[in-house]
DNA sequence: CAGTGGTCTAGACCACGTG
DNA sequence: ACGTGGTCTAGACCACTGC
């Protein structure tokens, strides 16, 4: 990268190389789970220095697209399902372990997205959506009822699928190349209507907590809207802050 | 630092430099908003090299206890009460902006810590503690409930006032030296109990999303557990997941 | 203009995990 | 022993800020 292309001016070097890598990963010419060359064969192709390719992939790691790890090398991350309900599903019990919660499988259901759906997964007038249903249980018993609508454009043929996995974000990344990276929770608190109560077993109108997720891709694309109510005994909702 | 001292042995030069720095501004010898020296300056002190001094600066950075900014310099981070509330208060309105509640000066109670109390705030058998009780309004009405408990011992002299600002934080940290670094949220739905809907002007039974705090300061000793009972009316509480 | 943080280089050495 | 990521150095140059 000796001479600074016109369009990459006033943009650092080691971004520079980041953002190739990003398109690497992004385009699935790096598959998941993959090792990447190291350091010097990075600094070597993109003819920068050892130390600009390590901020590069330094600056890839902060964005969890790799993992490095030492004496061993760089990975491109990958989306398992323990690791995604590890960071995207944030339910504990009263003794502060992670509540790992299964789900039937679900038959999505394809249908023109209505207004709310267009405003949050940003789609035009007559865009269609994959919804689905759900409900996940633990030890047995249904405490989350779920309600997904991904864009039907971002996973073609999924409307056929009879199954659908526990969790969804590996499937989207191994089958789509759609890399969920981000989400933003609004997380409020709701008097159970009479289907939700029925269909969790409660009286209508016991306090559940709603937690509307829109899920982000790479590109910062909204990916998948989704609806949980949550009816919580000795467990809660847990938010670090810092 | 040419010598690696022996009870540093196999911590990294810069971790080393880092952690001396965190104890300059714990100690309050650098104060908030205070001009710390640059990168050189650092590094002829601690004899290290100015990219190892830059790399304790960014760890420093990273930790949120100071601000670089390019052209001016590297100032001790200061909590202001803007900030604080940027930094610990998520709840938005429906146009996603967020609200900046008011509360009413409160006196705060001294007592005998309870078991709860001991648990949450890792206190022994007989520490005190100072609890606090308020109401939090958006436009004259109040929407949440709040009781707070923090280790007497970490505020000599505090149960003497009669008011107490609208932000704790900024408070513990200019007058008692008490940095606020993170914070753990657990977050349930509940129904209202008699005396907080009497409080809050709801019918007993309303949903109130619960959020139990404990913050954590620099030590990662918890010094504040806080449990507000929210009435949310279009808003709702926002998490960021990455 | 001077002073700051930010980038970049080239190379040495250390720490870790595998064969 | 080898290859990896991680640290550390010494020094050059760029980009931003305020005077």
């Amino acid at each position: 990268m000796a001479p600074a292309e016109n369009n990459d001016i006033g943009r650092p070097l080691y971004i520079q190389v980041r953002d190739q890598l990003i398109e690497r990963i992004r385009t699935g010419a790096w598959k998941p789970g993959q090792l990447i060359p190291n350091v010097f064969l990075l600094g070597a192709e993109f003819k920068v220095s050892q130390g600009t390719a390590r901020k590069a992939l330094a600056a890839l790691a902060e964005l969890n697209l790799v993992v490095r790890r030492q004496g061993l090398g760089t990975f491109v991350f990958e989306h398992t399902p323990a690791h995604v309900l590890f960071r995207f599903f944030y339910i504990f019990d009263d003794k502060h372990a992670q509540i790992i919660p299964k789900s039937k499988p679900a038959r999505p259901v394809i249908a023109r997205a209505n207004a709310t759906e267009r405003a949050k997964l940003w789609l035009g007038k007559n865009a269609k959506v994959l919804r689905i249903s759900r409900l996940r249980s633990r030890k047995g018993k249904p405490f989350i009822a779920e309600r997904i609508s991904v864009p039907a454009a971002l996973l073609p043929g999924l409307a056929e699928h009879d199954e659908l996995p526990n969790t969804l974000y590996d499937l989207y990344q191994k089958s789509y190349g759609i890399m969920v990276m981000r989400a933003e929770e609004r997380v409020t608190a709701v008097a159970a209507d009479r289907p939700t109560a029925k269909a969790l077993g409660i009286a209508p109108g016991t306090p559940l907590l709603k937690i509307d997720r829109i899920a982000f891709a790479l590109d910062d694309q909204p990916v998948e809207w989704r609806v949980s109510l949550c009816h919580l005994v000795k467990a809660h909702y847990l938010a670090r802050l810092k």
